[in-house]
DNA sequence: CCAAAAGTGTTATGTCTACACCCATGG
DNA sequence: CCATGGGTGTAGACATAACACTTTTGG
């Protein structure tokens, strides 16, 4: 896998590590037969050594002339089809056992992967392309400790990757970008308990939300249930952290009146 | 890594990015004259193309059979012979523009800089050596916006890691890692007071510092000064953010009390 | 009318902030 | 005994959690 055999002359000692992109995608489905949506994320299956036939993150390499982020956004479309709302970076891993309980005595180079995640609606979701090799998986299963059956180190990635959304979702306003233009407040109260695997007090979640920039109502509300119809929000705040380039010194970190 | 559908054997156009590995390397220093510390960071001075001459994070390449931050910890020990307590990975930049004002016409290569961030004690600071190519330079000048005279975008980078020392600083206890083994209430308020750059009220400050974990009382008091003598406290929490290998869930957050 | 979600009000509890106050030391 | 930083106490402002209560819909 990997490198291009260039065949450059400062290349004497063993090849430089390579650089490899991968992404955690997150999005909200509702199980058939459960009431409430859980966290999801598509993989896809590895169709070369190593670790040929398991399941994986979407990844690839970097091109040349393509920043990081934009590798992540390309590589991702390429894989799944999806368009995030949210991307951001991760963590670069490049730790040595990376490929250890590698099949065969197949010796795997040494690869670094700077891995983004990032939070796509339900409706791209559900356009997205299913097949043999890319499918969807809980999340929570992937990423809890026991888990062992992902390529590489991808369990742990994805371990790590819910950690960060959980701890995010707590102080910065995310959580939109999992739903639609148009949401409910109890919407939104139900990514939190999908996320953050817990109930929240419907009371007190509303006048906290209410209480948050960029969260607007609407005139319209949402018909069809079986109860009141709720009031219609919308999140006016960036939708780009998507933002081009560098860190964000976390522009949608939740103004708290502190 | 795992690019199973689109990477083939197309992809041998230009060399691959290289990788290299950089430090911001924190440290408490009090400038001659002034009576409160202040923030301080190493540079090295860049004694080839391109930026020849001009001020840098300290850093290098990446070898075979080490992880990232072993990388990073045998760089800046080489470099400016320091060896931090505290050591996090910071952000993998890779931008395309990342030497755009690159002096002449030199054109050059594509660089994925993997970044790491430093705290270091004052004992360990001072024996740091400084040189010719090795200097310290107080933080908050090289990371506000004006500042433009590094390298590469390096004070891009120094203005993202000062924000997430002081970030972190709210919420983590890695404070204790900008001192020594020994310290006085008063002396952890100068360090926030001196990364933060506000004044904090000592009273609360030192009740808040009471009630997280890992800080205890020694039987010992600083002598020596010209008021009632403070006591003295240490640190029993993990000094090893400095664990090996990965992202870390964050172990050194102060547990609050919610 | 009933069940259940939408939405509002109220109270207890805890945390943070400002600031008054006492303690201990060098000069 | 005085100035100053070390250290403790306390009252108000503010945020959070628990839960009672009213409103509005479908059935």
């Amino acid at each position: 896998m990997g490198y291009p055999i260039t065949a450059n002359v400062s290349e004497r000692q063993s090849a430089p590590p390579s650089l490899a992109i991968s992404t955690v995608i997150f999005a909200l489905r509702t199980a058939e037969g459960e009431s409430r949506p859980s966290l999801w994320l598509p993989l896809v299956r590895r169709i070369r050594e190593p670790f040929k036939g398991q399941w994986a993150l979407p990844g690839g390499p970097l091109r040349h002339s393509e920043s990081l982020q934009s590798a992540a956004s390309r590589n991702l479309a390429e894989t799944t089809g999806l368009n995030p709302r949210y991307l951001e970076q991760l963590y670069a891993f490049g730790g040595l056992q990376r490929a250890a309980n590698c099949s065969p005595a197949v010796l795997a180079p040494r690869v670094v992967s700077i891995v983004y995640w990032a939070l796509v609606q339900p409706t791209e979701a559900a356009l997205a392309l299913e097949s043999d090799n890319v499918r969807w998986f809980k999340a929570d299963a992937l990423g809890s400790a026991s888990a062992r059956d992902l390529a590489f180190d991808h369990n742990e990635i994805v371990a790590y990757a819910l950690w960060r959304l959980r701890n995010k979702l707590e102080y910065a306003s995310i959580a939109y970008h999992l739903l639609g233009e148009k949401f409910t407040l109890a919407q939104v109260r139900e990514v939190y308990e999908a996320v953050l695997g817990r109930e929240l007090d419907p009371a007190n979640f509303r006048r906290q939300l209410k209480a948050t920039p960029h969260i607007v109502a609407t005139e319209e509300y949402l018909q069809g249930g079986k109860h009141r119809p709720p009031r219609l929000y919308r999140y006016t705040g960036n939708t780009e952290s998507f933002s081009q380039s560098q860190p964000n010194p976390d522009p949608s970190i939740r103004a708290s009146s502190k």
